[in-house]
DNA sequence: GTTAGCACTCGCTCTTCTTGAGTGCTAATT
DNA sequence: AATTAGCACTCAAGAAGAGCGAGTGCTAAC
């Protein structure tokens, strides 16, 4: 284990490095009051490069802290940030605007990421389990042209619209609607399979052909439903940077399915990655991920993706109370938090 | 006027710069075929540069086109490009997946644009002033949680989620989207003004004063639908580029609300502002414009902000043809097409 | 009016030099 | 045994200079 004066240094060097980013020579630790000359700071240093915390980018550098050494700062000696009322303020203003949907919430709480840290912001917006739906509508909004509105019991909304090659009289409009919401209402979105949706339309088209295109249509809100969406935002704020590759950057954010899979698997409240090591993430840059939840159950998560000098101690509170807050929000029974 | 050799000069000067980016000298063009020897050709171009149609970043490089070059080149003596049968399927390709409205073919086309020509693109939705309010209708989708509609003749659905302190009855319900319909129905968007609104709201909640959070969210859609969104795509496609400044462009595309006023008050079919001369757009770009209607009507624009030395022959016909098809998609009268 | 020839300009690239921050090692000190 | 002052050494980054070469403008000949 490390003693005690050599983890102060690796703090040292640590948090200095995520301010400056750049490499920590033994001069400055040794002026920031550690009460020992820069001489034995060097010895120490080099015991920290041996055991593999330290490396120096060229010989006449100074240190830059490698992956390990970030693992052991976030896990044992990351200074506590306590978020501020006035931090809290500040977030809870980006929330503030939201509506009380997964989806809604996510996409503000990324914005606040996104500007507040300015690094890029992953979400996944999950339809749940327990979702099922509640409504399918058509409605008339022009020559030949309807609506067609699937509203689900999470509060999500999708629609499309379709432009059909004969108009629809009121009756075969109100027996569609009412057919639909029989069949489908309350139905889980999981358990809408291609299967059971080809029966109902083979069931529908028995009755009027004219309404394949409006099936067709209800066939693909409800795909759009399923596979709901994983976004990224302030993608931006990491390019540009020395010390990230964009093209990786690029690449990793735009396999939505892997980010999907990636996000939907990471364990426990909060994950932190270091990208370098494994391949997992992309080199050089740090991925915290967050669940949330409604009623307990998964209803999304969040991602920050920025560069390995984070400054964890104050980003992880940030998205820790948005996670929290989210949750509260879309929980059912508000009275008991 | 430029006499015949003199222009071909400009337009080889031109489009090799469109080509390369680089300062073009007179030897390429002697040898492009023109006859003459690159002696007499730099006679020519040292007129030209008198006339202001070419310019040298310094004395031992090749002559770049003024932006008076480019507006004459796009007036005059551009090549036409005709688009090829494949050209026209990959842009029907990417229309084909929308839906018949402006704001999903706008979507698709500003995809399409920013894909094939790597450029930023510029899209303004405008609900236009013959659309009205068909629909609107409340879900209870989960405890004290309600989905309001709001559904436009365009087409346009726009939906919000919103908690409620109490549950609503299904009588509650039905009132307030009865009276809500017979009292917005057919208004069109432009008369649904805020003192109108008051009065519905007034009358409302002398009714149900546990509506009035309800029609807070209605009037809140309703505005939504007022300022119908500009979006921005690619824009990093032109970040990185040495001749365009990132920030300017960052700001340009940021003033959202200035952004649409020039997307609603471009003239004519296509309008094309080059930056540089006067201060409209960012330095050394170039932003074609091109609205689209809907039965004669404005329904948007599309726009297209690249480098300077953009190919103005084989884009334009790109806008052109992707706004056309927009156009005749949205017209209610398919057959006349 | 056109062209060959030529001196000239000047941005690039490559090399060399210098600087200075930071190191590791050694010998003296506590 | 741990700490420290001292010193030679390393090496990236920046400055200064040399040479190259693409391109020019001018002049004199055709």
């Amino acid at each position: 284990m490390l003693d005690e004066r050599k983890k102060k240094i690796l703090g040292t060097v640590i948090s200095e490095y995520i301010r400056t980013g750049e490499p920590v020579g033994s001069k400055l630790i040794a002026d920031s009051g550690l009460g020992v000359s820069a001489a034995t700071i060097r010895n120490d240093m080099a015991v920290l490069e041996q055991l593999g915390y330290l490396e120096q980018p060229h010989t006449s550098a100074g240190r830059i802290p490698t992956y390990t050494a970030f693992s052991l700062y976030i896990d044992e000696f990351m200074p506590e940030y306590v978020l501020t009322e006035a931090d809290k303020a500040v977030l809870d203003d980006y929330l503030e605007s939201a509506e009380p949907t997964a989806e809604s919430l996510l996409e503000n709480a990324s914005h606040a990421l996104a500007e507040l840290t300015r690094c890029a912001v992953i979400r996944r917006d999950l339809v749940p389990k327990f979702s099922v739906i509640t409504k399918v509508e058509v409605v008339p909004t022009g020559k030949r042209m309807y609506v067609i509105l699937l509203i689900s019991s999470n509060g999500a909304v999708k629609n499309k619209v379709c432009r059909l090659e004969f108009d629809l009289t009121d009756e075969q409009l109100k027996f569609f609607t009412n057919y639909m919401s029989e069949n489908l209402h309350g139905i889980s979105l999981d358990e809408l399979t291609p299967e059971k949706f080809e029966k109902i339309v083979a069931a529908m088209s028995a009755y009027m052909i004219s309404m394949t295109p409006l099936l067709e249509e209800v066939k693909k809100l409800a795909d759009d439903f399923a596979d709901s969406g994983v976004a990224v935002e302030g993608e931006k704020n990491l390019l540009m940077r020395p010390d990230i590759d964009s093209a990786a950057v690029e690449n990793f954010i735009s396999h939505k399915s892997e980010l999907a899979q990636f996000l939907d698997q990471s364990f426990g409240d909060l994950q932190i990655v270091l990208g370098g090591s494994g391949e997992t993430i992309v080199q050089n840059t740090g991925l915290i991920t967050s669940k949330i939840k409604k009623n307990g159950v998964d209803a999304g998560a969040i991602g920050l993706l920025g560069p390995l000098r984070l400054d964890y101690s104050k980003v992880i509170p940030y998205i820790e109370y948005l996670t929290g807050r989210i949750t509260d929000i879309l929980s059912d029974d508000m009275e008991l938090s």
